[in-house]
RNA sequence: CCGGGAGUAGCGCAGCCUGGUAGCGCAUCUGCUUUGGGAGCAGAGGGUCGCAGGUUCAAAUCCUGUCUCCCGGACCA
């Protein structure tokens, strides 16, 4: 491809709304244009960026015997309705009438087509196991899209699911597909990890996601230096270490005295008396969180949550142990209303009507500070066992790094942010039950399948490549998914010197069906050349340039380590094939 | 959703307070000169100032409404 007729346009300046790097060298190297939040059109040097990671996943897939299908994007509601997620679905759907006033959605996901798909089609277990696939546009109606690719509404998603005919079987291709993931990820070049995460709503399965590990992600990994356990900070285990039990203090009601002060932090440090002249450590303070629980039956009431005031609260771990369906913060006049006094100096002593779930950690520790229910106020000698009387004990803090590892005894864990590209699940029977997809055993009776469904994140696997891959200068693309291999230059497009050695280097090129572009644009400086070159990251730059070819070379450049290589002109075809055979 | 901010040429911005025929840099086009890390000179094209009302002789500018976009959001529970 010749770039005087290639569809970009390169800019010097950052348009204002990019935030993140990989949205910034996108439009700054004009492969990616805004229509509508969240909403994008593909260029070609990122739509072929975005082809070659499709290659790969569907080769890697189909290695793995999925077969790949397509289904609509636009979904009518009774499929919805079926499966119950037409009124369990909040706003992110986006839902939309035909002429005939009947309702539609676009589709987010796919569970409900390809069960209904499947359902019409299988009948007997000698048909199963059975996985496909499909890589479409989604679109999901974010509360709000941000990060360029990396969180849009409309994106490009591979969705796969299996049926099988029991557990163990979809037992044994989750791994598979976990394998395959791996696979599809190490090809590409990416650092990632596989973690475990919370399988939400569905219950009782489980899961792992894919993550990219770069320092915009918008999740927190944490990852044992010792052992495998590697897990989402939603999930991570807390373990409970042994602790000598600590003499009983007395409950001193309103002992400490802050008026005006607010912030954990910084009441700590005002707590002062003759046994402690530095104020109270942090990690002997609490803090209560009054939340709204909605529980499994759909019953509403007032939860409390007690931590340690120098740990966050987890509120997927506090739902899963409490049995939740959802929980949310109390609003504040409320909890001012309960509670007698304001926000900061609120505690669990007294507020004997409802129920609390505590932090193991405080387990067995009495010298503790808790709000008094006294605005200004706190007590001093605070002990769970003793002063809160509806008490439930739980791992509900998030695990920090270099906490001790929950599932080994030597490890702790290491932090890292991540950005989610993938996710394997196991369904089990969520779908097939309601929608009745149900296949004939052995001994001819009707079964549910067991399902499960594997997704990845295809534009947004392509702009974590460029979080993960980029420099000062620009896009260093992974040679597995860059959109070609060769760049190039003709500095002095306008002197039959060097479009002579070009041109002859492009039907050789094209001969042997080696990726390029070739900047041929002319009265462009060489200097605009190598900062658009560098700009879009092609791996080997190729340098053909008056003063080269003077001495009868060009330079052959690896954008990634920038090492620079000279290469006389009747070697030129060679090396190049050289390098193209060592691709990868 | 709540809170904050912004909409003026493809991109980045000024002009608005104090109303008077819309400007700068980059990009684009033409010509000449240049050619190894975003060249120089001369000239040119491109904007219903987000949209709708209102005030006024006159609105990018003041008022009202509305839409869109961006950022932040539970260490005060």
């Amino acid at each position: 491809m010749r770039q005087s007729k290639f569809l970009f346009q390169t800019h010097r300046e950052i348009p204002k709304d990019a935030e993140v790097i990989s949205h910034q060298l996108m439009m700054r190297s004009g492969m990616l244009l805004k229509l509508a939040s969240g909403v994008y059109s593909y260029f070609p040097l990122l739509f072929r960026a975005i082809q070659k990671f499709e290659s790969i996943v569907r080769e890697e897939l189909e290695k793995s015997g999925c077969q790949e299908i397509l289904m609509p994007f636009v979904q009518p509601s009774d499929l919805w309705t079926e499966s119950g997620r037409w009124g369990a679905y909040g706003k992110e759907l986006l839902r939309f009438q035909d002429r005939k006033n009947n309702d539609f959605c676009l589709g987010p996901t796919h569970e409900e087509v390809v069960t209904d798909m499947v359902r019409k089609t299988i009948k007997s277990y000698k048909q199963l196991p059975i996985n496909v696939f499909q890589i479409q546009t989604k679109f999901r109606d974010e509360i709000r899209p941000r990060f360029g690719l990396l969180r849009g509404r409309e994106f490009i998603m591979k969705d796969g699911y299996s049926f099988h005919t029991d557990d163990a079987d979809c037992d044994k291709e989750y791994w598979n597909m976990f394998e395959t993931y791996k696979r599809i990820f190490t090809r590409v070049g990416l650092t990632f990890r596989a973690v475990e995460a919370d399988s939400g709503a569905i219950g009782g399965s489980f899961t792992h996601e894919f993550h990219v590990l770069a320092e915009s992600g918008e999740d927190s990994i944490l990852s044992c230096n010792h052992c495998d356990y590697t897990s989402n900070i939603e999930k991570t285990e807390c373990r409970l270490l042994s602790k000598t039990p600590a003499n009983p203090v007395p409950l001193k009601p309103n002992h400490f005295y802050t008026p005006g002060v607010l912030g954990q932090v910084e009441q700590a440090r005002h707590m002062v008396d003759s046994a402690h002249p530095q104020g109270m450590p942090l990690a002997q303070t609490t803090k209560l969180y009054l939340m709204k629980v909605i529980d499994l039956a759909n019953q509403e009431s007032v939860w409390g949550a007690v931590i340690a005031g120098s740990h966050e609260l987890n509120l997927v771990k506090m739902k899963n142990t409490i049995k939740a369906q959802s929980i949310e913060p109390l609003d504040l006049t409320v909890a001012e209303t309960l509670t007698q006094c304001k926000s900061g100096f609120m505690g669990p002593v007294g507020l004997d009507q409802i129920n609390f779930i505590v932090d193991q950690e405080l387990k067995g520790q009495t010298s503790l500070t808790c709000g008094a229910n006294k605005t200004d106020y706190h007590h001093f000698g605070f002990t769970p066992e003793r002063d809160i009387k509806n008490l439930h004990w739980g791992d509900i803090r998030n695990a920090e790094a270099g906490d001790r590892c929950g599932r080994c005894e030597q490890g702790t864990y290491l932090a890292f942010r991540g950005i989610e590209v993938g996710q394997v699940f196991k369904l089990g029977l969520k779908y097939s039950l309601p929608m009745k997809c149900n296949f004939l055993d052995m001994n001819g009776k009707d079964k549910p399948m067991v399902m499960g469904c594997y997704g990845i994140g295809i534009t947004r696997t392509v702009a974590a490549a460029i979080e993960q891959n980029h420099d000062a200068d620009g896009i260093v693309w992974p040679t597995s998914i860059a959109p070609y291999h060769f760049h190039i230059l003709n500095l002095d497009s306008d002197s039959p010197e060097t479009s002579r050695v070009v041109n002859s280097l492009e039907t050789f090129l094209k001969n042997e069906g080696i990726e390029f572009l070739i900047d041929d644009r002319s009265a462009l400086s060489p200097g605009a050349k190598f900062k658009d070159a560098d700009l879009l990251g092609l791996p080997y730059r190729v340098t053909v340039g008056s003063k080269g070819l003077n001495e009868g070379i060009v330079e052959i450049r690896n954008r990634k380590t920038k090492e620079v290589q000279k290469i006389s002109i009747d070697l030129l075809h060679a090396k190049i094939l050289e390098i193209n055979q060592n691709l990868n």
